[in-house]
DNA sequence: CTGAAAGCGCTAACAA
DNA sequence: TTGTTAGCGCTTTCAG
């Protein structure tokens, strides 16, 4: 058995014909004949024959590849979307190239490189925690390769082929706040994570400005940056507990945090939701396994992995025919209620 | 501003040299001046000048990409595995492109085809769930393409560039048994998903020995085939609460169906761990975060992800000048003992 | 130390 | 309907 892969040019050789006949035969070309193409495709199952995408990619310029730069592959979130990108892309013949950035900027900017030496035709971000300069989206813009920011995005880079998809955070919180009130909240206490981050400026905003709508008190106190983990979350709660005027709800910028304050409040035997209510922000799977289930914000993870996908395609595509692309898609959000903000159990026909 | 992607070609001849100079330049090769790799550096940067890894993974016959196939890259395991997979390629250089299979049978063998077209130099494959028949692994075997399984291997498939990653799962399933058995649990239960899958097979099997081992029930009916899902450990429960002789213990193959099993048993007003106790496998973040937070065996995910790579790198390798590397690499699972099944409560110094 | 030449496997004018 | 030719961008002998 011969163990060397087939290329077009033995197929070629084997049955007196030219490359270009094969190739134009394997790409089932309509000026080949149908008896050719048959004893092409037979032969080539024959030997399993294997295109070589390489060879094909540097040929025609276009590489059939995507290529994805997410901080992580862990949590809820990321994996989603990564699921949802290689879907949507996989369904359009591209496949998907994928690293991470680890949250450092300086691993995000070494692989845009990596992935432009792989030739990916577009390319999909959400940026780095810790990114801060911008200079390698900047360069990208220039570089021929459209770009679509998932997510977690950065301000000011315009063009043509560069875009955006990101969920409305600011509605999200907003909806957050506004379920409290309704609940009979009057406190409203916030876990916030590093305002450079867009979510997280986004979702302080909204809930700043939907305790103003309702004329409910803004201090500052009320806000409290943490780190976004269960620590974070057991720090920031115990902070709020102490002061000397508690809050009886909170609104946290990441589930897991939300966690944390439930497990203090728990030990501090504070009822959740009477004493205090509780609510997250992504709707991660333990969210509705906690007891009290903890109600959250949906982000469509999965949606806005294939939202980018389709945007990136239309951006690679650049028909001039058709009217241009939408290059900002922001999603909608969607409030889950569940028990710990829910004080009037029977609220389900409102 | 010329918009075109420099080249070696270009670099070439605007420093009137030859490509392979430039070529040898790049590569910090030691037959080059310095005087001439300064320019040509200098050039490279001022272009932009980006390496096609097409080009040149064509011409030495190398990609330097390997491929990933999952059944889904959603939960906890897979992602997590994958962060691990990708992190220790690209130590090593190595991009990496996923596929998914979805669990199906058809698209696993699809997606085997897509990675061979794309080049990878190896592949690394966790089994879909569906998949009964083996051709498409056996394929690839004469096909100089290293294939590495994780977690859901299959047996049967020898060579000398096939290896497998997995999990002790018997072992795993035994020490749950002996912990069950040292609380005090003298009527253990079992979830198990299908036997075709060596997981589920194999904890099956641990469960059944360790019963066996310390003198303990196997009724048949003890053992609970259900879906793996929140909803299937709900039936499994109520199943096993029907029963004339209730179980005191339940051991779920899967962490979800755990918490489903405990949802039920809240609701039946039994005491978890003091009635029953439980038991699930795979450490799922939220099994911290339930309330009691679940015991439940730690499967080294990212470990399992990077032992795997490194497995593969060795054999594509294939030094002959190394000892032979073990083809089959079993890891040693860790029991995360937590109030779900912990009778005694300080029994920290035992 | 540098250059010339060939070719990886494929595709796409252009010819026949 | 098929063949000829050239070349994508790079690396690598082999020759200077």
């Amino acid at each position: 058995m011969a163990n060397r892969r087939a290329s077009i040019t033995d197929l070629a050789k084997q049955l007196n014909l030219s490359p270009s006949t094969i190739s134009r035969a394997l790409a089932d070309h309509e000026d080949v004949s149908e008896a050719t193409k048959a004893r092409v495709r037979d032969l080539a199952a024959a030997l399993n024959y294997q295109p070589n995408q390489l060879a094909a990619g540097l040929r025609r310029g276009r590489s059939k590849m995507l290529g994805v730069l997410v901080p992580h592959i862990i949590g809820n979130f990321f994996p989603q979307v990564v699921h949802g990108i290689a879907t949507e892309a996989n369904l359009s013949g591209f496949n998907v190239m994928i690293f991470q950035s680890n949250e450092d900027e300086v691993q995000e900017r070494k692989n845009i490189e990596l992935l432009l030496n792989a030739q990916v035709e577009g390319i999909l971000v959400s940026v780095s925690k810790s990114t801060k300069s911008f200079g390698h989206f900047e360069t990208l813009r220039n570089n021929t390769v459209p770009l679509v920011f998932f997510d977690r995005s950065i301000e000011g880079i315009e063009g043509k082929s560069v875009g955006a998809v990101v969920l409305d955070d600011y509605q999200g919180a907003y909806e957050v706040v506004e379920h409290l009130v309704a609940q009979g909240c009057t406190r409203i206490a916030h876990f916030t994570g590093g305002l450079h981050l867009n979510i997280h400026r986004n979702r302080h905003r909204g809930y700043l400005d939907a305790l103003r709508a309702h004329g409910l008190p803004t201090d500052e106190e009320l806000t409290v940056l943490c780190e976004m983990s269960l620590e974070g979350g057991i720090q920031g709660m115990q902070k709020l507990l102490a002061l000397p005027q508690p809050p009886d709800a909170v609104f946290s910028s990441i589930d897991v945090a939300a966690v944390g304050a439930l497990q203090v409040l728990k030990h501090a035997h504070i009822r959740v939701p009477q004493d205090v209510a509780l609510v997250g922000f992504s709707n991660e799977q333990f969210t509705s396994f906690t007891d009290p289930s903890i109600t959250s914000v949906d982000q469509h993870c999965e949606l806005m992995g294939r939202t980018a996908v389709r945007l990136l395609l239309e951006l690679i595509a650049d028909d001039p025919e058709q009217p241009p692309v939408q290059h900002n898609i922001v999603l909608k959000p969607k409030l889950l209620v569940r028990e710990s903000s829910l004080r009037q159990p029977d609220n389900s026909a409102s």
